[in-house]
DNA sequence: TAGAAACGCGAGCGATCGCTCGTGTTTGCC
DNA sequence: GGCAAACACGAGCGATCGCTCGCGTTTCTA
C-alpha cells in the first residue's frame, strides 16, 4: 500500500522556497498581469484580510482563504508564492496606505503646540487607522507572524520609537537618551495597550477608552515636560472632540 | 480546525476534575500514580514550560515537550490526555502557586497605605512571579492558547479586575461603576504592557522598566485619587535621572 | 482567426503533528 | 517467586495544511 510513512526524504525542496533567487539582486519575475488579475488579488487580499482578523496569520488556511475569495486554491497559488507572501503583500500595501494617510501624524513638533494638542493628535489619527483596517493591529502585533513580516513590524516599530524620542528630545533637550529610549518605549507599549481595549469595544465605549489611553499618555508624560509646556496637570474638560 | 477528534479513545473518561469538586482532589481517576509517575509529570512539565517559552502553545509540538523532557511521546501520553491538558496542568500549578505566595498582593485596602505604596506592592510582587515563571505570561497573555486556557486566563483577569475595582471603589467611592471599570481595565492593560517590556530586558534595565511602570500607573491614578490619599502630585524625587 | 499567455480549477502530494497501540520493562504487593 | 498494574517505548495512523500539477477556459495580440 501507499502507507509507506517514515520516509525521511533527501531533504528535497524543504528549503521553504522563500522567494526564488532572492539573494542580492531581486529577480522580477515578469509576469503580466491582466485586470482580472489585478481583480483577483485586491479580492484574494481582502479575503486574506478577514480570515487573518478572525483567526490569526497562522491559524488561517490558505485553503479557508480562498474559499472566502471564493476561488480555488490553485488560483491563489496563481498570484502569490505562498502563505507568507499574501500577509507581506498585506502588510505592505497598509503601511504605505498609513504613510500616505498619516504619515505626518508623529513628524511635526511644532513648538507651539502643547503637550495635550500632541498626543491628541497622534493618538486620533492613528486610532482611527487602526480602527478602520483591524487586520493591520493582527498582522503587526500578532505572536505568530513570520519572520519577513516581524521584519516589517520592526521597522515601524523603530520608526515610531524614532519618532518619538525625537518628540520627547525637542521637549527635553536635557535628558539621558537611555532613559528617553526608554520612555518612548513605553509609550508605544502603552499605546499598543489602549489600541487593544479600544478595538475590543465599540461606540461610545469606545470613544471612552480613546479618552482614557490619551490620559494615560499625557499624565504619564507630563511630568517630564513638566513647566515646559505647561498646564497639564489635570486635563479638565474632555480634550477629544 | 482543533479538536476535531471523533474517534473517543477508549480511556475517554476525561472528566478531568474542574467541573463540580473544583478545589477537592481529583477522584475519577482509578489511576494510581507511582513515585516515578510523578516525578515525570513534573519532568514533563518542566520541559512543557521551556518548550512554551520559547515556542508558544500552539507552535509547541508534544514530541518536542517529550524529546526536551528525554521521554517518548507514548510516555506524555501516559500522564497527560491531550496536550491541551499539559498547559492546564501547568498553567493551574502556577495559579494556586502565585495565590499561595502572592495572594495577598491586591487584596488589602488599609486606608492607610498610599498610592504609591499600593502600586509598588502590587507591581512588585507580581513582576517577581512572572520574572520567576516566563511561561505565566506565556500562557496568559498568549494569542493562540486553547478554549479551557481561556477560560483560566479570563477567571485570572476578572479576578483581578474587581480587586483593582474594589480598590479603587476604596479610594473613590462616588464614582461612575462604568468609569470605575474601564480604569481598572486600563490598568490592567498597562501592567501588562509594563510586564512586556520588564520580560524582555535584564539586569538595571529590567529594574528601570518597573520603576517606569509604577510611574505610569501612579501618575495615571494619582489624578482621579487626588487629594484623598494626597501626595500624590509628583511622586516623589524626580523620577527620571 | 489562430496562437500564446494569463486565468481558473480541484484532486492530491508531501510533510507535520497530535495521538494510539502493541509490546516490553519496572514496581508494588501477596 | 508470581502477578497485576504502572511505566516506557517508538513506529505509525489519521487528519490537516501548504502547496503543486495537469488540464480546461478566457483574454490579449497579431
Amino acid at each position: 500500500m501507499s502507507a509507506n510513512r517514515e520516509k525521511d526524504g533527501p531533504q528535497s525542496q524543504e528549503g521553504q522556497a522563500g522567494q526564488d533567487g532572492q539573494d542580492g539582486q531581486e529577480k522580477e519575475q515578469p509576469r503580466r498581469r491582466q485586470a482580472r488579475g489585478e481583480r483577483r488579488i485586491a479580492q484574494l487580499l481582502e479575503a486574506a484580510a478577514a480570515v487573518f482578523t478572525t483567526t490569526g496569520y497562522s491559524a488561517a488556511s490558505t485553503n479557508a482563504i480562498a474559499r472566502e475569495a471564493g476561488v480555488s486554491p490553485g488560483t491563489l497559488y496563481q498570484f502569490f508564492p505562498n502563505k507568507e507572501a499574501i500577509a507581506i503583500e498585506l502588510g505592505g500595501r497598509l503601511m504605505r496606505q498609513m504613510r500616505e494617510t498619516y504619515g505626518e501624524a508623529l513628524a511635526p513638533v511644532d513648538p507651539t503646540t502643547s503637550l495635550e494638542e500632541a498626543v491628541t493628535a497622534a493618538v486620533d489619527r492613528f486610532i482611527a487607522f487602526n480602527c478602520e483596517h483591524p487586520v493591520f493591529f493582527t498582522l503587526m502585533h500578532g505572536p505568530d507572524v513570520p519572520g519577513r513580516m516581524a521584519e516589517e513590524h520592526d521597522a515601524l516599530h523603530a520608526t515610531l520609537l524614532g519618532r518619538i524620542e525625537a518628540l520627547l528630545s525637542s521637549l527635553l533637550p536635557d535628558a539621558d537618551p537611555a532613559e528617553l529610549n526608554r520612555t518612548a518605549q513605553m509609550c508605544l507599549g502603552l499605546y499598543k495597550t489602549g489600541l487593544e481595549l479600544v478595538l475590543a469595544h465599540e461606540g461610545a465605549e469606545r470613544e471612552a477608552y480613546v479618552r482614557e489611553l490619551k490620559h494615560v499618555l499625557i499624565r504619564y508624560l507630563a511630568p517630564l515636560v513638566g513647566d515646559r509646556l505647561g498646564r497639564a496637570g489635570t486635563p479638565g474638560p474632555a480634550p477629544t472632540a
